[in-house]
DNA sequence: CACTATCTGTTGACTAAGCGACAAATGTCG
DNA sequence: CGACATTTGTCGCTTAGTCAACAGATAGTG
C-alpha cells in the first residue's frame, strides 16, 4: 500500500486517472451498475457524520451490504470509489441544470465552472460538522476527486477539439481544472459572494486563455 | 394460471398463505435481502401512481432493475409479492412504535389493531387519486394482504398459546383478523371518527372473545 | 377465423456476487 | 523493541442473478 503516493503519482501529475479497471463503458450488466450505485450511495450517506480518512474499506462495504471483495472487482481502492462518487453526483447536478455539451467549447466552459460552484455548495451545506468549513470548506481528498473529475471532462473536450498551441492536452486539462476550482473555493470563501451564475463568468474568463492560447 | 381462483382458494379459506417458496427463514445472503428489498421497494413506488391490477411482472422487474426470472425465483407470482411487502411495512410499523410480543396476548392484539388502524391512514395518505377515497380506502388486493398478515401473526400466537374452545387455530385466525380489519375499515370511513389509540379498545373488546371462547 | 401482440411461467448456460482464508502491510500499546 | 490487532489486496469455490428462448394463455383487430 502507499496512499499519499498513489495521489500524488496519479493526480496532479498529467498521468491518467487511476480508476483502473471500473466504469470504463458503462458496464450493461444490472447487477454491475446496481452494486457500483449502492458502493457510492453508502459512501456518500456515511460521509455526512464521518471523514473519508476514518473510513475502511471493510466499513463502507459493511454499510452497504456487499462483500469487500466484491468493492475490489470494481475499485482499485477507496479513492477510486469516492471519485467515481464525484463524477456520479457531478454529472447528475449538470443534467439535471440541463446542461448539454454540444459543439460549442465556451458553453461546456460554462457549464463546467458553475457545476463545480454548485458543486461545491452543495457539498458545504450537507457536510458534517467541521470546525471551521470557512477555512477548509472540503476534505482534501474530496477535493482532488472533484478536480480529476473536471479534468476528465476537459481532456475529453480538448481530445475532441484540439486547440493549436504545443502544450499536450493533459497539462492544459490539469492546469484550467486547478484554476477552475480554486478560483471555485476562493469564491466560496468569500464572504456575501456573489451568485454562482453572476460569478462563473470570471473563472471561465480566466481560464478560456489557458484552453485557447491562440485567443 | 388462475388469477382470481389462486386469492379465492388460498386466501379467506383456512388454508395457509400462498407464498409458496419464499421469505421462509429469513435468507442470508445479502442478494437475496437485496433484491427483496428492491423488488417490495419498487412495487410501493409503483402503486403511488398506478393501480395494482393495471401493473405486470414484467413492469415492476423492469423498473426495479431486475431480471423477470429473478423475480420468480422469489415470488410464486405478484399477489405474493404485494402480500410480502404489506407484511414488511406493517411490521415496520409496529417495530417503529415500539411493539413488542410479549408473553401477554392482550397487549400483542391491541399493538395489531392499532397497527391495523394507523397502516390504513398511512396507505390512505400516500394512495393515488382515488375518484372516492371514502367508499373504497385500498384496492382489495391491498386488503387481502393486510388481512393475511394480521391473520399470519394471530396463528403464530394462537399456536404459542392454543386458547380452550374446539375451534382450530385457522378458523380463529381468519375470523379475528377479517373482523379487525372491517372494524378498522369502518373506522376509517367514519367522518370526524376517533384517533386510532382512542378506537382500537374498541375492535379489541369485540376481538377478544373470538380468540378467548371461555371469557 | 387468422393475425398480432402481450403476458405468464419455466428452462439451461453464462456471469457477477458472496464467502472464507491467506500473506503482507500497517498501526498501536506496554 | 516485540506482541498484538486491524486493514489490505488477492484467490478458489459456491451461489444467486442475468439472459435468451421457449410454449401456453389471453385479448384485441381486421
Amino acid at each position: 500500500m502507499a496512499l499519499p503516493s498513489a495521489i500524488s503519482e496519479a493526480f496532479p501529475s498529467p498521468s491518467e486517472p487511476r480508476v483502473a479497471s471500473p466504469e470504463g463503458g458503462e458496464s450493461q450488466d444490472p447487477r454491475v451498475r446496481r452494486t457500483r450505485r449502492i458502493l457510492q450511495q453508502t459512501l456518500a450517506e456515511l460521509l455526512r457524520t464521518r471523514e473519508f480518512e476514518t473510513l475502511s474499506v471493510q466499513e463502507i462495504t459493511d454499510a452497504a451490504g456487499v462483500n469487500r471483495a466484491t468493492f475490489y472487482a470494481h475499485y482499485p481502492d477507496k479513492f477510486a470509489l469516492l471519485e467515481c462518487m464525484v463524477a456520479g453526483r457531478f454529472h447528475a447536478l449538470l443534467q439535471g441544470r440541463g446542461v448539454v455539451f454540444d459543439g460549442s467549447c465556451s458553453m461546456a466552459l460554462q457549464g463546467i465552472v458553475l457545476g463545480v460552484c454548485d458543486f461545491l455548495t452543495q457539498s458545504l451545506r450537507q457536510g458534517a460538522g467541521d470546525p471551521c468549513p470557512e477555512a477548509n470548506p472540503l476534505p482534501p481528498h474530496m477535493e482532488s476527486a472533484i478536480i480529476a473529475v473536471v479534468r476528465g471532462m476537459l481532456l475529453e473536450g480538448i481530445r475532441k477539439h484540439p486547440p493549436e498551441g504545443a502544450h499536450s492536452p493533459e497539462l492544459l486539462a490539469s492546469t484550467a481544472s486547478w484554476a477552475i476550482y480554486g478560483g471555485a473555493r476562493e469564491w466560496l470563501q468569500t464572504p456575501n459572494h456573489l451568485s454562482s451564475e453572476e460569478f462563473a463568468p470570471a473563472i471561465q474568463r480566466l481560464v478560456a486563455p489557458i484552453l485557447h492560447p491562440e485567443g
